[in-house]
DNA sequence: AATGAATGAGCCTTCATTCAT
DNA sequence: GATGAATGAAGGCTCATTCAT
C-alpha cells in the first residue's frame, strides 16, 4: 500500500527536518515554534523529529549546529578578510559582512537571525555554541579596532569599541520593527545594506580616531 | 478561615496583578507567559486577570501602559535634559539617561525590558504605545545630533546617526548574554554605566564630528 | 458619590431583572443564557440576581411563572373563546389564537417560546408549571374536538387529534429555521399568521370530519 | 500496567467517539455537550477529538452525517416508497416512515432527535447538512400530497399541506415531555406507532380532501 | 438593598511526547 | 526507519456563585 520510500526521499527525513526546522526556527523563534509547523513543511511525520532528534530542544540545538555550519565541515572563523589590508579597509569589510550576514540580502544567513534569536531569550543549553559562533568574529573585530586604536589601548577599551560597532549594527536587525516606524523610507537590499555599511564604517572610525587621540594625549 | 483582608490587601488586587504581571511579563517575554505564573506570584485566582483586564492581552497592554508610565499621569517628551546646554552635553545626557533607563540600575526601569520585547516580538495592537514611548526620544536626539552635524545634514543622515547611538546603547540590553560571555567583567551597577555612557559619548561625539567634516567638505 | 435610587429604581430592581430574563430566556433558552446577560440589559450587578432570586435556575422558574401569568393575577384558563359558538368557530378562533400567542405578531407573547423551549429541553423541576400552563388549552380543545367528532369519541381518540390540531400550529415555531429554509416566502406577520390559521382550520375541520365519519360507520 | 488492545479497541477509537457523540449529543444537544463527557464515555483521552476530527464543531459536523447517512455510501432520496402504489397508500407509508424514523422503535434513528436538536438551536454551520437531508423528503412529499389535491393546487397551499402533515408527526418528538403529561398512555413502541401513524394519515387524507374539495368549487 | 470584587470549577484547545505497529 | 494514533499536561477563558462592604 505503501511505496518504498526512495534512496532520495529516504535518507534524507532528517534533512528534510532539519531544512524546515531551521526556516520555522529563525521565523519564530524557539519558543513560538511548533514542532507540528516544522513537520507539516518538511512533509514527515511529528513523530519523526523524537525519533531523529529526540525532542524540540535536540532539534533546536542540531538546527543551531547546522546553521553554524559546526556541522562538521567548514572552517568558521571570522569573516573572509583580507588581512594585508589596512585596518581601515578590514572595519570597512567587517561592518559590511556583518550586516549583510544579519540583514537577509536575498535568502541566506539564517546564522545572524538565530544569533538574534539567541541573544534575547537564550536557550541557555547553547551557551558554548553561541560563544563558538560569535567568539571568532569577536576577536577578528578586536584585532582590527585593536590595530586603529594603537599599542596603548587596553582591553576593556578595545571591547568596548568592538562593543559599539557591533550595537550600531545589530541593532539595524534587533530594531527592525521600531526603525520602520521611525524612518519608514530605510530600506534593507544590497545597495541600501551598503550604503548602511558605509555609514558605520566612517562614523565608527570618527569615534575610534577620537578615542585613539584621547589616548595619546 | 479566610482571614479579614489588610488595607494592604484590600483594594488593590488590581494592583498585585499589575506588579506581578510586570515581573514576569518582564522576565518571560509575552508568549512565555502564563497568567497562572503571574497569579499565583500575585496570590489571586486566575480569573481575576480576566476580571480586572479583561484578558492576557489587554493586561499585557496595561503592563505596557503601566511601565511607560502612560498610565494617566506624568509628561513623556523625552528625557528631562537641560536645552540651554551646549549639544555635546546634551548628548552626553541623552545617553546617559537611555543606559540607565535600559539597564537597571537598582531595580526599577521595566521599561527598558519590555521595550527590548516589543523590538523582537511586537505585539502589534501596541505600535502606537511603542510609537508614542519612543517617538519624542527619537525626536529629540535628532535635534541633538542636528545641531551636532550642522546645518548641512539631511534627515537621512541624522536618522542614520541617530540609530548609531541608540544601536550601541541598546545592545547592551540585547546583546548582554553574549556580552557576559564575550567580557565578564563587565559589571552593569551605576559606576559602570556611567562608564559606559562616557565611552559612547566619545565614540559618537567622535563618529558624528567625522561625519560633519565630510560634510563641509 | 452614589446617588440614592429613586423610588422606580429602588422598588424595581427585581423587576428589571425578571423584565430582562424574559427577554433573554426567550431568545437563547435557559442553558445558553448567561447571568451576565441577563444583567447587563438590566443594568444592574451580577450579584442581583443571587440576591434576588437565588440563582439562575430559580430566575429561571420566576421567570416562566411571571410570564405564564402565574405571579399571581390573572386567571388562566384557556383562550377567551365564546363558548355558544359553534365548535367549528370555537377551533377556528383556537387556532388562531394558539398561533398568534406562539409566532409573536408584534411583541408580545413570550409564553409560547418558552413553552416551545421546554418542550425541547424541559427544565424538569418545573413541570408542574408546564402543566398549569398548558393544561387549560388542552382540556378547552379536548372540548372542542370532541364536540367535532360527536359522542362516540373516546378520549384517546380526542387526545390524538388535539395533538395534530396542536402540532400544526407549533410545528411553525419549532421548525422556523427548517420551513424558512424549505418555503422561503412564508411570513409571520399578522395577515400570513391569518392566513395560516384559516388553513389549519379547514385542513383540521376535515380531518376531524373523516374521523368522525368512520365512527359513525 | 496497559492492555493490550484488543482488536475490538483497536482501529476504533474514531468509532468510539463517534459513538459515544452520537448518544451524548442526541441526549444533551449541542451546546450542553461537553467533550469531555463524550471521551469518557467513549474511554478514550480529551485530546481524541482534537486529532481524530478536529475539534467538538467538527465532531458535531461528523456525528450529523454519520447519523444521517451521508458518510459517504447511501442514497438519501427519501424514504424508499413504491412510487407505483396509489398516493393514499404513499402518503400512509410516508407518514409511517417518518414517525418511525423519528420515534426511535427500539434504540435506532437518532437522525430525529438530531434534527429536532437542530431545529431548535440550529448550529448555522449545518445549514446545508439539514438541507440535504430534510429537503428530498420534503419534495418527496410535496410530490404526494400534489397528486392528492389535484392539478388546482398551487405551491403555497401544497407547503402548507405538507407542513401540516409533517407537524403533526414531529409533535410527538419535540412535544413528547408534555404530550407525557397530558396524556400519559401514550407508548412509543412499534405497534403503537403504527396505530399513530394510521391515524395521522386518516386525519391527513381526511384534511386534504376537504381542502381538494374546496379547490374544485 | 445592592454592589464591586473575588473565586473555583469547568470548558475547549494546543502541544510535545510516547506507544504500537 | 518511520508512522498514525493516543496521551497527559497546561493554557486562556467563561460562568455561576459567594464575599465583604
Amino acid at each position: 500500500m505503501k511505496m518504498k520510500n526512495t534512496a532520495s526521499d529516504n535518507l534524507k527525513t532528517r534533512e528534510k527536518i532539519l531544512s524546515a526546522a531551521v526556516d520555522v526556527f529563525v521565523k519564530h523563534g524557539f519558543n513560538n515554534t511548533t514542532i507540528r509547523e516544522i513537520c507539516q513543511e518538511a512533509g514527515v511525520n511529528v513523530a519523526a523529529v523524537n525519533y531523529h532528534f529526540g525532542g524540540k530542544d535536540n532539534l533546536y540545538v542540531a538546527v543551531c549546529k547546522h546553521v553554524l555550519g559546526l556541522s562538521g565541515n567548514v572552517e568558521l572563523r571570522g569573516f573572509d578578510i583580507d588581512q594585508t589590508a589596512p585596518p581601515e579597509e578590514q572595519l570597512r569589510l567587517f561592518i559590511r559582512s556583518l550586516l549583510f550576514a544579519i540583514l537577509d540580502h536575498k535568502k541566506p544567513s539564517h546564522e545572524g537571525r538565530i544569533m538574534a534569536w539567541e541573544m534575547v531569550h537564550p536557550t541557555g543549553s547553547l551557551d558554548t555554541i553561541i560563544k563558538d559562533m560569535i567568539r571568532p568574529r569577536h576577536e577578528q573585530l578586536c584585532a582590527i579596532v585593536g590595530a586603529l586604536l594603537g599599542p596603548g589601548a587596553d582591553v576593556p577599551l578595545i571591547k568596548s569599541t568592538v562593543f559599539s560597532i557591533v550595537g550600531q549594527c545589530i541593532h539595524y536587525r534587533h530594531g527592525r520593527p521600531v526603525i520602520t516606524q521611525l524612518h519608514p523610507k530605510q530600506k534593507y537590499d544590497p545597495d541600501a545594506i551598503e550604503k548602511l555599511a558605509e555609514h558605520i564604517t566612517r562614523f565608527s572610525l570618527g569615534g575610534i580616531k577620537a578615542l585613539a587621540r584621547e589616548i595619546e594625549e
